[in-house]
DNA sequence: ATCGACTCGGTACCATACTACAGAGTCAAG
DNA sequence: CTTGACTCTGTAGTATGGTACCGAGTCGAT
């Protein structure tokens, strides 16, 4: 078990050293030992955050949320209703932002089969409606 | 036709006058005429572009494509298939997106429904699911 | 003439998630 | 012992879309 460098948990997480630091100094990753040298020891656990935090972020959560996960994960207290609360909170939200995008590629369908014509801009639908003139 | 401040130009686009600015400093607001003071006189042709912006910007068009949709607005020789075809574009690019979304929310609803459990978070199979062996 | 509201330019700051760099020190292989 | 790769701290910059503040000047109504 012999301590990796900052170079070494990078490259296993599929991450860049700054941005090990970069979490270290956001608190999603404790602060490690470290040699006499000043350099960063870290063990296998650190590879694990690592991976926990790229994972969380690829579903959609952001730093902020994935260090409240962190917490979870390590808070002996913490219970499954918990977590499934987050997931489910995250969800809800994702969900959220499915129907607004929806809403807005059916307006522009919409405009864009109103403007089937092929002549100068000046006039095509698509802009008259973006000026629109109510507030 | 009295031209009219910038406060009077942001409160009829219901925008903000630093953010009138902003356009400007950014190149989707041409740069009005001054009075002697210095202070900026617009007209309504102003009044028309920023509710632009705001539409288009609701539209989920980011300010650097507003700026490309102005200057076709403005252009005598665009075309409206050009204008179709940014719209067009746009669509693909949200119904990507929204795509994207729909797979992560799947995602997070098969690890909930794994997590029925309701004891301590220790082993719950969202935060193992987001651990993670591979890269 | 005075007052409050407005405007000026410039700069700095907010959140998000990094990324880049400078200049110095350290490590390990040959 | 040298060399090249690595690491250290601290600061600054990237992109996005603004917001906030400063001191100074200006406008219009009373």
């Amino acid at each position: 078990m012999k301590p990796l460098t900052i170079g070494e948990v990078a490259r296993q997480a599929g991450v860049g050293v700054e941005t090990v630091r970069f979490y270290e100094r956001q608190g999603l990753l404790q602060e490690p030992d470290r040699r006499a040298s000043g350099y960063r020891q870290y063990d296998l656990e650190a590879v694990a955050v690592l991976r926990f935090i790229r994972r969380a972020k690829e579903l959609g959560f952001t730093l902020k949320e994935i260090k409240g996960l962190l917490a979870l994960r390590l808070d002996a207290s913490a219970t499954r209703a918990e977590v499934r609360q987050q997931a489910k909170t995250k969800v809800a939200d994702i969900e959220a932002r499915i129907a607004d995008l929806q809403r807005v590629r059916d307006v522009l369908l919409k405009l864009i089969k109103k403007c089937h014509g092929d002549g100068a801009a000046t006039g095509c639908p698509i802009l008259e409606a973006l000026q629109g003139r109510e507030s």
